[in-house]
DNA sequence: ACCCAGGCGGGCG
DNA sequence: CGCCCGCATGGG
């Protein structure tokens, strides 16, 4: 049966919170406008996605505004609504504090994303906050992306500007959207990812040799590194840790003494192991909502039960 | 007025 | 090689 263009499409989805899943501030956020009641638009490529669901976190639906199947799969794979979430639970639940944290974000999807703007998105985030991460990169892409149109010559809005684009574009704007310091970071990464390293051709590469390669890019250190792998290439073992999720290792899992990053990672990957990655989300977004965790009793009395 | 924010690179001991 | 420090801005 042929689809009429136009007509909203739906497809059942389990288990999905499009809420915590848009703010736990992953790069999809960045650049894309939640209206809450669940409806999120986005551009990706050339495309606007307007996606609405509908229903419970437990079971609902996913509704695209304007469009046939074909976007319905790129919206599955954006959101990687095909993974199955109460099998990840039952991996990566260690513990009664991870537990918690998995009680409370349940349906949060971790999301794949472009690998450049990935990129581009975390090195703007490092000693920075959401909001004005937020705020440059909306500045960045309406300085430098191309306008997406409708079919009646209507500019719907504008895409992720390319790593090309930001090359052309050089330091004079790139140091004008209020990136900081971080600016030259932006334009060193730009030329070097057009000119020398293609980021799409990394997708074959194993996590280990993948994080090495990103490492080369000025401006993307360990951290960065891991959330490109993570967010831009789906590598579910890579574990960001920031200092939220060192903080929050090293007071739950550590009786709060200080650890190195390699000491950090070594733990996550022998306990969590090729779902880091969505341990990680949980513990992150659980870490941040409940400032007070890092500062004193909450996590003393929080009741963790190591296993 | 202060203080902080999903780190990183460079420079020192 | 491991630690430590400065770093541009905007918001609380």
């Amino acid at each position: 049966m042929k689809r009429s263009v136009g007509r909203p499409f739906g497809k059942e989805v389990h288990c999905f919170n499009m809420k915590d899943t848009f703010e736990s501030a992953q790069p999809l956020t960045f650049h894309a406008d939640f209206y809450g009641n669940g409806r999120l638009v986005y551009f990706e490529g050339n495309e606007k996605f307007d996606v609405t669901h509908t229903g419970t976190v437990a079971d609902g639906r996913i509704v695209l505004a304007d469009s046939g199947a074909s976007k319905i799969y790129k919206v599955k794979q954006r959101l990687r609504l095909d993974d199955d979430m109460e099998d990840i639970y039952s991996r990566i639940n260690t513990d009664s504090f991870i537990d918690q944290a998995i009680q409370e974000y349940k349906g949060m999807r971790l999301t794949l994303n472009d690998p450049w703007e990935t990129a581009v998105c975390f090195i703007i985030s490092q000693f920075n906050n959401v909001k004005r991460i937020r705020m440059i990169t909306k500045r960045l892409i309406d300085a430098l992306g191309s306008p997406v149109y409708d079919r009646d010559g209507h500019m719907l809005g504008k895409a992720f500007p390319t790593s090309e684009q930001m090359s052309d574009a050089g330091s004079k704007v790139l140091g004008s959207i209020g990136a900081g310091f971080r600016a030259r970071y932006l334009e060193s990464a730009a030329r070097f990812c057009s000119e020398n390293m293609d980021l799409y051709g990394l997708r074959r590469k194993g996590y280990d040799s993948l994080k090495e390669s990103l490492m080369e890019i000025d401006g993307v250190g360990d951290k960065v590194a891991d959330c490109i792998a993570l967010m831009g290439y789906g590598k579910l073992e890579a574990f960001p840790i920031d200092t939220w999720i060192k903080r929050m290792l090293e007071s739950v899992y550590f009786g709060k003494e200080r650890k190195g990053v390699d000491v950090l990672h070594a733990f996550a990957e022998e306990r969590w192991g090729r779902l880091a990655g969505y341990a990680q989300q949980y513990l992150f977004h659980y870490s941040r909502n409940y400032k007070s965790l890092h500062d004193s009793n909450d996590i003393r009395n929080a009741n963790i039960v190591l296993s």
